[in-house]
DNA sequence: GACGACTCTGAAAACGTTTTGATATATTTT
DNA sequence: AAAATATATCAAAACGTTTTCAGAGTCGTC
């Protein structure tokens, strides 16, 4: 009866005094082989690695979290992972951070803004060495809680409101939306529908909507409030909207939509309807997300970088993290149109 | 000059000792309204909670989780998040896990093995309390990684190697994919080009392949192996697969691709083609996952419930670590054929 | 053969919690 | 009013690491 080994149900955790005792030697030098720290004779080291092989000792992280003060954890608030843009995006920064030793601890709030609290919450208790925030609605407790927080945190396809000073990595949505537009009105288009998002707490879909208002302006086009609509981003919401502009006295000749989502939406409505696209109608998506090419006739949309919107949020994060340094505010990545089969010309 | 505070750049951290000091107690104490603990005055909770909150103190939950042994941590094995059906499936565990005060961590392999070891060794050193593997190609580390492993674990849509004894949530794929092939038969298609996934290293592209044979023997029709493929579950693989079959001799009646993403390949294909679904060839995918119904026609597909696949896990992935039980060995959840606009009766 | 400069090692102090005794006081039961 | 119990508190140990410090050995140089 000598082993009281500590065993809790059946796991008998070994920790690094096991390693120790077995190799002969401190825990302190077992750290350092651990480490790969200078300082250790060649045949000393042997024996550690030994042993360590033989009890299959695995170190614990969060010991070492701990004293190092340091979790290599990154939170991630996204709105909705089940969706393609988000989906996407969260992969490619799962890539960056795991090629920098980071891990990724996934919050994913659906647009409910008590959940992202908690889970902003849940992030500080983590001691997350950073935060990636993929959406933009905000209340008071959020803003808040983003003032005083002091774990570096990058806004990722998003901005913060003005009193919270985080850097973003984005677009120029404005100037995207205005660039595509003005491409539509350069092929003849006059009559633009536009389905929107939410403008007074998305940034991006504030920006996006005054693009289209500034290219319809200055090309002396009236704009129609009767097809302008806004959606959720959501593929139903471009649907409905859609069948609200079929059900119109007039039809628009084309239909941006600001999400690649909402712009298969009211493309499946319209041929739906019995009409072609874009023979009847053109269809316009934002995001140039991988929908695009499983829709028929494939989406002309506007093509967000987003392998490198993702990848630059967790350099900069990692920077602020690992660099100390103030890093930059903003960043700006280019856009281009990326045309398929759902635009024609007028011309 | 007196203040030397704990701060480290510009962080200073506030702990349970400066909260035990403003409120005049013990870190005991502290702890003990923390944790809702009993024996604290009326009194003294109310200072210390005043305490708390004049600090602006979040409790560390590293320091908590190495003295508790429990990190609420469950790490997630995913081939794909960018895929419709893993980012719908990660969702669904996230808002389980959620629900019970557990966070995610998410390891994305890419069908990458060495990633795959190198995130259950990650898992294991940070401690996660259990693992959700959503991936099945093995190899002998892995094998052996997880034979030794004390941590609990569940594979979701996936089962593991006999030699390797954990839970798994699934449907019965051998039956969904004989019974919508009966029903192929029963709609009077004779011609049924079959798209698989791998057969030697993933059962369930074994299962569906097996389903596919036994009702095509069961009904004396005979196997043509030009009509058979294997893919690797993506849009493009479908996508090739048709068009081979499109240039064979005779053309099948009906597609029936296991993953839906590959059916929509094929269905893509056809049209491409300048054929028509159903009305030339009908295409029947595997999954239901939401891109059914972004395609059009809209894609039958045989339902796998995928919100009780991944809350299953969850479910039974914590019971496994809270409950101790031994918990069930195997979940075999119910599949039906959901019908959409890509299949028609030949009668 | 003394001095410094490396190399190697281990004891002990941290890191921020929870938990376990121990002790003291209040309340109830006998 | 003594004994038993319940309430309230704190000091100290524990969790598994890294890191600091001090000491011991080895080497080359003057």
């Amino acid at each position: 009866m000598e082993h009281h080994r500590k065993e809790e149900g059946n796991v008998l955790a070994v920790n690094i005094k096991d390693v120790a005792e077995k190799a002969g030697v401190s825990i302190s030098t077992v750290s350092r082989v651990l480490n790969n720290g200078k300082y250790v004779k060649q045949e000393v080291r042997l024996a550690v690695q030994q042993a360590i092989k033989d009890l299959n000792f695995v170190p614990n992280s969060i010991a070492r979290s701990l004293v190092r003060k340091k979790t290599n954890l990154i939170g991630v608030i996204a709105s909705d992972i089940s969706t393609s843009f988000f989906s996407s995006t969260l992969s490619y920064i799962e890539e960056a951070a795991s090629q920098n030793r980071y891990n990724i601890l996934v919050g994913n709030i659906k647009d409910n803004l008590d959940k992202e609290l908690k889970y902003l919450h849940v992030f500080k208790e983590m001691q997350v060495d950073g935060i990636i925030v993929m959406h933009e609605k905000m209340n008071k407790h959020i803003e808040r809680f983003l003032q005083t927080l002091t774990t570096p945190t990058v806004f990722c396809s998003a901005k913060p409101r003005t009193t919270v000073d985080c850097p973003s990595v984005n677009i120029d949505d404005m100037q995207a939306s205005y660039d595509t537009v003005k491409h539509l009105i350069a092929l003849g288009h006059r009559r633009i529908a536009f389905i929107g998002g939410d403008t007074k707490e998305i940034s991006t879909g504030r920006n996006r909507y005054d693009g289209y208002l500034k290219a319809l302006v200055e090309s002396g086009i009236s704009v129609n409030p009767e097809w302008v609509r806004f959606g959720n981003f959501k593929m139903k919401d471009g649907y409905e909207i859609m069948q609200s502009f079929l059900q119109g006295e007039y039809l628009p000749t084309v239909v941006f939509a600001v999400s690649d989502d909402m712009a298969v939406g009211a493309l499946n409505c319209i041929v739906d309807h019995g009409l072609k696209v874009p023979d009847d109608i053109s269809v316009v998506g934002f995001d140039d997300s991988s929908i695009t090419e499983t829709v028929r006739p494939k989406l002309t949309s506007l093509h967000q970088p987003i392998q490198q919107i993702g990848q630059m949020s967790v350099d900069i994060l990692i920077k602020m993290i690992e660099g100390n340094s103030p890093g930059v505010k903003e960043v700006v990545l280019s856009h281009k149109l990326v045309e398929r089969d759902s635009l024609r010309s007028l011309l």
